[in-house]
DNA sequence: ACCTGAACACCGTTCAAGT
DNA sequence: ACCTGAACACCGTTCAAGT
């Protein structure tokens, strides 16, 4: 039943996973500027008005796109690790999947902040923060919070990653005044650090 | 010696000021994705070339929106404070500033990880920081790690003021489960503590 | 000093029609 | 079920030329 239509192919013909692929790969190689919906047909070998039989907008694609740069699974973490050393392990996973892709982090920014998707690292997040024995209105606050952290700063960081590459740098900076490397990583975990600190110490209600 | 040109101007001539004045209005009263060259020039009455007299391009224009959203005078706080209340005066005065114009924490939020500008709020908040003895590193990497929080949450603050006002939303999400009005604000706040009170205590350097 | 006119090289999206 | 072809209504930017 199946492999009988590999041979009478009138044209192309693609899955909306074929799709969403294609546009993974322009997106890593070549940035979120790049990724128009014309140079994703061109890529395909389709007109462009072929995207939107499987996707209805480019937003919704964008959305598809941030779903599965989200969706590797949680970084393993010793099960007697309390609620602040999950959160950070979290984070620190989160950080990583963000930095996997090429412009990740503004994918999943946009996407979350039109509301669409990228709602899964928001319940992890909660989830994890909430076995500290906070509510869930303080733990889904806190976890809000520091998502909105994280994505600003991997943002941050992987708009520095491209201004290094292309040589780039504004006026007056020099290279040793911008953090880089280790330095970016370090950042990350002490405002992460920040976060479950205030959150351990809050008596706002725990 | 001056008002010897109000009569024989051939055409509209602007200054520079006119422009962003006129960019900022658009802004305010159409958002950002109205926020065209096209438009802009459509609205003062030139070709679209003419705005590239006065800003070399659309993302420099941004930069100098961006910069006036936040010259806002920072909120007097009684002198006695002490830099926890005063982070949180300032924190709550760059959220004000954001709020008064449509999409205004996009604006600054995109330039900001541009590289450009906004390193006015970054400085402010640095600075109160450091007033709690903190060294320069320490200071400028909470401040840091504030204003993602801070651009992030009212970021996706408006965007909720625009799908309110259009009557739209998400399926199955029902406007209770959304946080709005004074809700806002609270987690605004609650946010904003997560972060001082971790610096407080926190006993990385001080 | 500031603007016009015309062009270049693009965008996202729609829709009737084809296979 | 999936794509073509053609169009609509736009973009940001450049540059020679005008006043």
């Amino acid at each position: 039943m199946a492999g009988s239509e590999s041979a009478n192919s009138r044209y192309v013909r693609h899955s909306r996973d074929d799709v969403a692929d294609a546009a993974l790969r322009i997106l890593d190689e070549y940035g979120l500027p790049d990724l128009t919906m014309r140079r994703l047909a061109a890529a395909l070998e389709v007109q462009p008005s072929a995207l939107y039989w499987h996707f209805p907008n480019k937003q919704t694609l964008l959305a598809e796109l941030a779903d599965r740069i989200v969706a590797r699974p949680a970084p393993q973490v010793d099960a007697e690790a309390g609620w602040v050393d999950r959160t950070r392990a979290e984070s620190a996973g989160l950080r990583d999947a963000l930095l996997a892709y090429r412009d990740g982090a503004e994918v999943v920014s946009s996407t979350f902040a039109f509301g669409l998707g990228a709602s899964a690292p928001l319940n992890r997040l909660a989830e994890t923060i909430a076995a500290g024995g906070f509510d869930a209105e303080t733990s889904h606050r806190a976890a809000t919070a520091l998502l909105h952290f994280i994505l600003g700063h991997v943002s941050h960081e992987q708009q520095r990653l491209q201004f290094d590459s292309l040589g780039v740098l504004a006026d007056g900076v020099t290279p040793d005044a911008v953090e880089g490397g280790e330095n970016q990583a370090d950042a990350f975990a002490f405002g992460v650090t920040l976060f479950v600190t205030g959150l351990d110490r809050s008596t706002i209600s725990q």
